[in-house]
Parts: structure tokens; C-alpha cells; sequence
DNA sequence: GAGTGGTCTAGACCACGGA
DNA sequence: CCGTGGTCTAGACCACTCA
């Protein structure tokens, strides 16, 4: 048994998961390995680099968390298609911003209700207690994966009947087109967290799978803050870029 | 023993790490422990939960990828300080938005020298090949905890001498003070990875720690590039935040 | 020098996915 | 129904930290 004891990053001594990884990452970056090949078994990777799978689950958990491949729940780990490049100072809808790039984006109703405004709604929405709004779930597919699941946290008094429209379409677009309201502003918050429960389950996720969150408070023409929007993206699938000018 | 089968996340079954997770996400929320308190040895932290410390380490790796907690190297677990607010759309020094936010900065040289353009730096900088520059790496300092590692590219024809001038400065303060040109415009790319290798050491945490990576071109007010940074933070220790009005 | 985290082994059972 | 990933056990040795 090629038993290769080591210890310590530190000194660059052998890392057994760091060999592994980078093995790994060689074939993926030669292009061996397209965009949505699967990996072969974890027991034959592990045979492969005569390991355990405890160890070669290392490895593959960094190049998870470098956004290199991805899992799907029981099914297996895949390499990453390019990520979707993302200017959340842009009022773009995802499917003109896929399209803009050449893929192919899909948006899927999971849930949409009226309800009593939870914790995170009032705060987001800065309301008085005891509100009614809407809260709609979805999920974005990006050429048929899917890679976000998004909750918007609506006003129901500026948007009555907002759930009888078509919920597929972009919120920009049912705003504009049925109640003649425009984005004016946004505040953003961008950090990182990791899937659990239901939202792992609506990206065919692992529970712990990194994750990008991405919060959106929207303003309208009036000032007024209409809609917030909370986003967890599988973090290898977008990428944040952005140019601004200093005034 | 308490041998809690269970197996899958789907069905809301026991996942014993899940369960750990909370339970210490509970006492670190409930305010019972403190930024910086460094958790009990994992070892007894797994005999608290009646499991081993593979398993507890699947549960304190959730709640590091959650930025509850961070990893010292070899030194422990400790419950994260809240982050940085940081908008890169604005051109404020690292100094001045920790003192905004009360907390104390320092910026640490690790080694800046002249060398040739790599792929990098060329690609970052525009430049031709078999190009000069400078290349500066520091850290920053956040209330005493390495939280950013960080590497300056900056033309070396544009700033001659900089080297002998004080790196611990904030960049923008010394090419305003010595060279009179100033910041007008950036590009910036958000994306997840992990530390590895020299960036983990400086920081003082693990290979495979889960890493925002922020790249930034920054051009003058001739609108000339002038010089690239990428930075790679500890991401419990950052949320971005920005507010953009749409014209 | 004791204790701790970093890494690794060699197994195991379960539930789900897919044939 | 088989193979796979998800989860877990019960150990082990090493190098580092810190008292």
C-alpha cells in the first residue's frame, strides 16, 4: 500500500487531497473533461489514487469550493459549465442576461402566496408589523441546471392581483407592464453561505453545498422600497463583475 | 451508544451534523459565546455530541462555510467577529472603512518587488509581453486577525520608485501623494475559492479554507490602467454591500 | 511534554437513482 | 435490484502550539 504519510500545509509537504485535487484539476483544465461530464465513481476514484474516500472527498470538496465541479444530490459530481457573469448594478432580468451570453435560462414557480410578513420580510421591507405581502419562490435554470433558488418578498398593496400574472416572466417586466412601475434603485448585500433543507432540495443539492447569497432591496420610480430579493446561487455558477466610474 | 441512524437530507430525517450545527449555531447566536471565543477541543466536543470527529467536523465545516466560525491553523475554532461592510464600488481605502465601521486595520508588506509580467499580470494589465512591473503582496489586519491577502500589479513606467516609498499605506494615498494620479474608474470580479498553500499561510488558516476572491482593475483619471489587485479574503470576514441608482 | 488539530485508514449501513 | 452517494464509526500517527 502506497502509504504516503504527511501532515501540515504548512510545508509543502505531501498532502495526499492537494495531490489529488490538482491531478484532478489537470484533467478538467486540459479539457479531458467537458462541462457537465461526471466523474467517475467516488470508490473508483478512490482505487484510482489508492486512497479511501473519505480522503479523495477532500479533494473533491476543494475543487468544489473553487467552483470547478459540482454535485448533484446521490447522483454524482459533475464538471462546472462556465459561470454566468452577473452585474447586480444592472437592472437586467436573468433570462436577458443569459441570453446576452448565450445560454439558455428557465424560471420554474415553486411557490407563490400571500402571507403575514415574517421577520426577514419586515426588516427587508422596512414595514409596520402585522402585514400582508407576497412571497414567491422560484428557481432559475441555467441550460437546464438548476443553479438558483430565488425568493422575491413583494408589497401586496402596490401589487394587488400580482399572483393571478404569469410568474414565470421577469418581476422587471410584470412591474412595467402591468402596473407601470420601473426599478429606480437597488441596495445589495453579497455573501456566502451554504444550502440546507429546502433550498438544497430545489437545486438537487446536497445539505452544506457553498453557496453565493445575494440580497436585493428594489426601489421604485417614487422612492418607494417594493420588492426584496433574496438569491442563493450554486457559487459555481455565477461570477459577480461590474465597472464603475468614481464621480 | 446513541447510534442515530440516518441517511439522506431530503426527507427532513436526523443528519446528526445538522444537528450539531444548529445546536452550536444556537449557543453561538444566543450570545453565549462571544467573537474570537475559541470552541472547546474537537475531541471533546465530539464526545459532547456522542459522535467522532469526522463527524463533527462536517458540522463545524457548515458553520464555517456560513461565517459563523473560522479556523486558526493548528490553533483551533473560533466564533467569527461580525464582517467588514465593504462596496467596492466606492474608492475608499481598506484604513478608512475600518475606522467607518470601528474597527482597527493594519496593512502588512510581505514582499514587494520588480519582475516580469506573468500571464497574470499581463492579462490584468493589458500590457505586451516581457513587460516590467512591480508586484506587491500584503495583508490585512482586522482588529489583529490576517483576514485578506492581498496582491498588488502596478506598472512600473507609471510609477517609478515606488518602492521606496511606504507600502503600508493605503495605495490610492500613495499614488494621489507621489504621483498625482488618482483613481477614476474600476473593474471587479467577485468569486468564490479556496486558500491554498502561501495564501492560506498568511493568513494563518488551513489549505482548502473557503476564500472570497475579489479582482479589481483600476484605471486613472486619464483613464489609463494603472494597476490590478486581487485580493483573496477570509469570506467570514467581508459581505459586500453596495447601492447603485439606475439611470 | 501534553494536548490539539491535520490527515488518513478501512471498514459499515442506508436510501435513493436508474436500469 | 444493483450501484452510487450520504453518512457514520473507531480507531491511528504526525507536527504543531502552548504552557
Amino acid at each position: 500500500m502506497n502509504t504516503v504519510r504527511k501532515c501540515c500545509a504548512r510545508e509543502t509537504l505531501i498532502v495526499q487531497y492537494i495531490t489529488i485535487k490538482k491531478a484532478l484539476y489537470e484533467q478538467i483544465e486540459a479539457g479531458m473533461l467537458q462541462p457537465g461530464f461526471r466523474l467517475p465513481a467516488e470508490r473508483q476514484l478512490a482505487e484510482m489514487f489508492s486512497t479511501t474516500r473519505v480522503t479523495l472527498r477532500e479533494a473533491l470538496a476543494l475543487l468544489e469550493a473553487d467552483g470547478v465541479i459540482y454535485r448533484e444530490d446521490r447522483r454524482g459530481w459533475f464538471v462546472s459549465p462556465p459561470p454566468l457573469i452577473y452585474d447586480p448594478s444592472k437592472p437586467v432580468s436573468l433570462r436577458e442576461l443569459a441570453e446576452r451570453q448565450n445560454r439558455k435560462a428557465k424560471t420554474i414557480v415553486i411557490e407563490a402566496r400571500k402571507m403575514l410578513a415574517d421577520k426577514t420580510a419586515t426588516q427587508i421591507l422596512t414595514l409596520p408589523p402585522m402585514q400582508e405581502i407576497y412571497r414567491i419562490e422560484r428557481v432559475y435554470e441555467l441550460d437546464g441546471r438548476p443553479v438558483c433558488a430565488v425568493t422575491h418578498y413583494i408589497r401586496k398593496d402596490i401589487f394587488p392581483g400580482l399572483l393571478d400574472l404569469d410568474l414565470t416572466q421577469p418581476m422587471a417586466d410584470t412591474f412595467g407592464n402591468h402596473f407601470d412601475l420601473a426599478y429606480a434603485s437597488t441596495r445589495y448585500t453579497i455573501a456566502n453561505t451554504s444550502l440546507i433543507e429546502n433550498r438544497a432540495a430545489v437545486l438537487h443539492a446536497t445539505d452544506g453545498t457553498p453557496a453565493m447569497h445575494i440580497q436585493r432591496i428594489n426601489a421604485d420610480q417614487h422612492g418607494r422600497i417594493i420588492e426584496g430579493v433574496v438569491e442563493h446561487w450554486r457559487h459555481d455558477a455565477i461570477s459577480i463583475e461590474s465597472e464603475v466610474q468614481f464621480s
